[in-house]
DNA sequence: GCCAACGTTGGC
DNA sequence: GCCAACGTTGGC
């Protein structure tokens, strides 16, 4: 899950403890939420519009998706005109915060690794802010993060 | 249903 | 700040 660290950083949810990822107004990133993510999946944070752009370390699903209700705050960057509380159109997992790594994984050093060739983050013009990640993937990340 | 115009993302 | 790539919007 891709964050801008200048809007919401690791460091910001782990003095949360927990957060609801609202605020995503992309369809494929929303359909992924409410028909893949389970409770307990293991979450790679991403550092995007930083420097260097960064895996930061990993949280956790901790609630499945449900209506996310910026979408109706007209004070929120996130509201949408068209939804309503009959049809709020966006949803939103709530994640926690697991752990910092103790070094972060640049995306410099994700292009570098064969076993990490795949990832979507690296496809050509990827954007999605919410992408899968096989359990190989994860487990070298994590590797790279803790060594 | 096409597609031009526009807005956003995000690396650089 | 630039701009490639992509998603969305809306006229037709």
């Amino acid at each position: 899950m891709k964050s801008e660290p200048s809007v919401y950083s690791i460091d910001d949810l782990k003095k949360d403890r927990e957060t609801s990822w609202d605020g995503i107004r992309n369809y494929q990133a929303r359909n992924f939420m409410t028909n893949e993510m389970q409770v307990g999946d293991q979450v790679l944070f991403y550092h995007s519009n930083a420097e260097p752009p960064s895996v930061a370390g990993l949280a956790e699903v901790s609630a499945l998706a449900t209506a996310d209700f910026t979408a109706l705050d007209k004070k929120s960057p996130y509201f949408d005109e068209r939804a309503t509380r009959e049809k709020p159109i966006w949803s939103c997992v709530k994640v926690r915060f697991k752990e910092k790594f103790k070094r972060t994984v640049s995306l410099d050093e994700i292009k570098k690794h064969s076993a990490l060739s795949k990832m979507p983050l690296l496809q050509r013009g990827q954007r999605l802010s919410i992408q899968p990640v096989t359990e190989q993937e994860f487990k070298t990340i994590c590797r790279l993060g803790n060594p």
